[in-house]
RNA sequence: UCGGGGAUCGUCUAAUGGUAGGACAGCAGCCUUUGGAGCUGCUCAUCAAGGUUCGAAUCCUUGUCCCCGAACCA
């Protein structure tokens, strides 16, 4: 059942498995349709997607449209067509605007429970009333209504008595919280507006915090995953449920870190901006991040899912080298992408001494070994791309110049002669060469010369012409949004360039959405702007071209602009101040920490154990005089990880098992006593552990053993890589429970060295 | 009365007290009728300092840096 691929999302499902808190995997994707979906939704699709398949659970598409101002019908329907593409189908289509009379009944409950109440605050003095990050709020004068009176005005808000803004239905939880989010947040504001599903059948509409956590918890959601930026809202996801359940499954909230991606930006704001402002054709403009824009470049779904897969799933934020997504794009393309010939930009070449001749091409090379082939033909005329003619080539150029041969793929060798024609900037129109018709199919020309460089090039007379829109990353710089500027300077003109050349005669038949290669040109796709006898074509990406990787300089980096928000945020006190608060406030603490100081114990360890009575008084009762330094090293150090999310408090540790254990610990080895611990805290009593011991001759043994079965390892640790010994301590500990790890070192050193 | 998160090669990400691994990028070579692809090899990392431990990326402490939070947005 556990996946293949593993992160940290796939490690929590597969212990709530194990555990039996799920007996089912269900996830959701819940776009607002307020937008097209982008590269980064592509990332949680996979992510959502990808967890209900691993797991054979389910993932619904859940559209979270509770903003009527904001949202389009438009952006439903592309939603759920770029999910399909990219090859999810879910498991349900469903609105949260289809919860709204569950949700209404529930917040009637929150407000008969005195759990929510109707306020009259105006927007301004509600933020007014909500403090700042470092000030307590206070409440509103509306906070201790009635219930009838609540009901009465929740009731007339519903039934469209009031105007927008009158009121709000507020949860009645604490204006003093740490976290603003639990400062008596919204449930409800009034909006005379037409939602696009529901129509004008409601005039209040429930905000993300409240309607987020029901609409999981109705569709029986086992793991609601979000991005980073809801960690703060987590504290009133649980707080919604555990007030309207109970639920079953009770959905979990988890967060991870959204995608970032060089040369693009992601926010919906700033594409919304790109396709309002025309400096895109369109939400599907190849250069736009989008999947409608990817999808019209060329990148198949298969490529996007490789990138997602490469990217993983972690929680800290970062920053994707774009390189990363090129990379997927062109080893897709490389094995699925017929090769065909077009040149961009033509120069035209008379061929003195050719004889029309027709030859056939494969349509990809032998090491991808797939069938297919087209005939090519090879007139008196043909073109070259003027990027491989150089009036004054460098020694290494392998492409033509005065006097120089090449072979034209899949055709003759040529000699260039002279350059017959020239365009107004001094750039090469036309030029003559001889062609060498003895080496059609292979060899080099009778005068024995070496040909190493091969060209693309096109018949004259049966090419036919195409429009090529060349695109490059959107940005000039890598980090757009880096810098404080407007993004929109940042726009890189070279994003598009159009051109008009030629392909082979094959292409007059390709059909909008084939992609191919142009051999040495890069990767293009057929576009939705190709009418008949007028081919567009969109350059889906370069090839990887290894002599010119130095060219493609970054614009020159901006500087980052210092985080305003953190300058104005006030620094936050540390434990150890905490600790040293407490203690100033409470003498019964202070005296706590002399006291252990005069046990012999640090400074620190003093510190760190007279924070708190809870912890004070653990120490003190479960230590006796001569346990005092061991008993502070194990508390400090070993049952903070023994006990994981636990509270000492919480733990219902018995001190007397402890006096019991720290005074065995001296005399116990170090693992033994470390599992000791755990059973103890797991509620064992010090005599039920079952402690033994292992002597000499059995770790000799054991040594010996892993000696043998490792034979190379040591043969490498014997040569000098030592970190090697960890490993070996390790097989032996494994192979001899309970022995001294240190007597196990020191065995394995003197049979080593 | 501030709170919540995070930090591992240049980049993304593994390692859940026991060999710091993979991928992308880079470098070198081989091969090649695409300066493509492929193949081989190499370079490169645990934020810092203390502590616990036979052994620490992992546990404890202190510090540094980064992100998020004061919409009737989601």
């Amino acid at each position: 059942m556990a996946a293949e691929r593993s992160d940290f999302l796939r490690d929590i499902i597969d212990a709530d498995l194990a555990a039996g808190r799920h007996q089912r995997v269900a996830t959701r994707f819940p776009p607002e349709p307020n937008g097209y979906l982008h590269i980064g939704h592509a990332k949680s699709i996979c992510l959502n997607f990808g967890i209900a398949r691993d797991y054979q659970g389910t993932c619904n598409l859940r559209y979270d449209d509770t903003n009527p101002a904001k949202e389009d019908i438009e952006y439903v329907e592309s939603i759920e067509a770029d999910i399909r593409w990219l090859g999810f189908a879910p498991s349900a289509v469903l609105f949260s605007a289809d919860y709204f009379p569950k949700m209404y009944e529930l917040a009637e409950r929150l407000v008969r429970e005195g759990k929510a109440y109707v306020c009259d605050l105006t927007e301004e003095q509600i933020r007014e009333y909500r403090g700042t990050l470092s000030e307590p709020g206070k409440p509103s004068p509306n906070r201790e209504r009635s219930v009838d009176e609540n009901l009465a005005l929740l009731r007339k808000m519903k039934a469209g008595e009031l105007p927008d803004g009158a009121c709000t239905l507020r949860a009645k939880i604490d204006m003093a919280s740490a976290n603003m989010k639990m400062r008596d947040p919204l449930l409800y504001r009034i909006r005379h507006a037409h939602h696009h599903r529901t129509g004008d059948q409601w005039c209040i509409y429930p905000m993300y915090d409240y309607a987020h956590p029901l609409e999981d918890a109705i569709e029986g959601i086992t793991h609601s995953i979000c991005t980073l930026e809801f960690e703060n809202n987590r504290e009133l996801y649980d707080w919604v449920l555990d007030n309207t359940g109970p639920w079953n499954p009770r959905p979990r909230q988890y967060e991870f870190a959204r995608l970032a991606l060089e040369y693009t930006v992601m926010s919906k704001r700033k594409l919304l901006q790109l396709v309002q402002g025309k400096h895109v054709s369109g939400w599907d403009d190849p250069r736009m991040p989008t999947i409608a824009g990817m999808r019209r470049r060329g990148f198949s779904p298969e490529a996007i899912r490789a990138f997602a897969d490469m990217i993983g799933i972690a929680k800290a934020n970062s920053m994707v080298d774009i390189g990363k997504l090129e990379y997927c794009v062109r080893e897709d393309l490389n094995q699925t992408a017929p090769r065909v010939l077009g040149v961009l930009r033509p120069i035209e070449v008379e061929l003195v001494g050719a004889t029309p001749s027709t030859m056939a091409a494969p349509y990809f090379p032998e090491d991808i070994g797939k069938p297919g082939e087209r005939s090519l033909s090879l007139g008196t005329t043909i073109y070259l791309d003027q990027e491989d003619w150089s009036d004054d080539p460098p020694k290494d150029w392998k492409r033509l110049g005065p006097g120089r041969t090449v072979r034209l793929r899949y055709g003759v060798c040529i000699t260039a002669e002279e350059v017959t024609r020239r365009h107004a900037d001094g750039s090469v129109a036309a030029i003559r060469a001889t062609a060498h018709m003895e080496t059609l199919g292979g060899g080099n020309p009778a005068d024995g010369r070496k040909v190493s460089g091969v060209l693309h090039w096109v018949d004259a007379a049966t090419s036919v012409p195409a429009e090529l829109r060349l695109y490059d990353r959107l940005t000039k710089s890598a980090k757009p949004e880096e810098g404080g500027g407007n993004f929109l300077d940042q726009l890189s003109t070279e994003s598009l360039t159009v051109v008009h050349g030629r392909v082979e005669a094959s292409l007059a038949s390709a059909k909008v959405g084939d992609r191919f290669q142009l051999e040495r040109v890069g990767y293009f796709r057929v576009d939705e702007d190709t009418k008949a006898g007028a081919l567009v074509l969109n350059r889906i990406i370069t090839l990887r071209d290894v002599k010119a990787v130095d060219k493609k300089a970054d614009a020159p980096a901006v500087e980052k602009k210092q985080n305003a928000k953190a300058a104005t945020r006030p620094k936050s006190k540390s434990p150890q101040e905490y600790r040293a608060e407490a203690r100033a406030r409470d003498p019964q603490l202070a005296a706590a920490f002399d006291r252990f100081k005069s046990f012999g114990l640090t400074e620190e360890q003093a510190d760190l154990l007279s924070g708190d009575l809870t912890s004070a008084d653990f120490f003190e009762k479960s230590t006796t005089e001569k346990t005092h330094a061991i008993a502070a090293k194990w508390i400090i150090n070993e049952l903070p990880r023994v006990l994981g999310d636990t509270e000492l408090p919480d733990a219902k540790l018995d001190p007397a098992r402890f006096v019991a254990f720290f005074d065995a610990v001296g005399t116990l080895p170090g693992p033994a006593a470390k599992a000791a611990l755990a059973d103890i805290v797991a509620g064992k009593r010090f005599e039920d552990l079952s402690i033994g011991t292992v002597d000499a001759g059995a770790i000799a043994t054991a040594v010996a053993a892993v000696l043998a079965a490792h034979a190379d390892k040591a043969a490498q640790y014997k040569a000098g890589k030592t970190g090697l010994l960890g490993f070996l301590v390790g097989q032996v500990m494994k192979a001899a429970p309970g022995a001294n790890p240190g007597d196990v070192n020191a065995a394995l050193k003197a049979k080593l060295d």
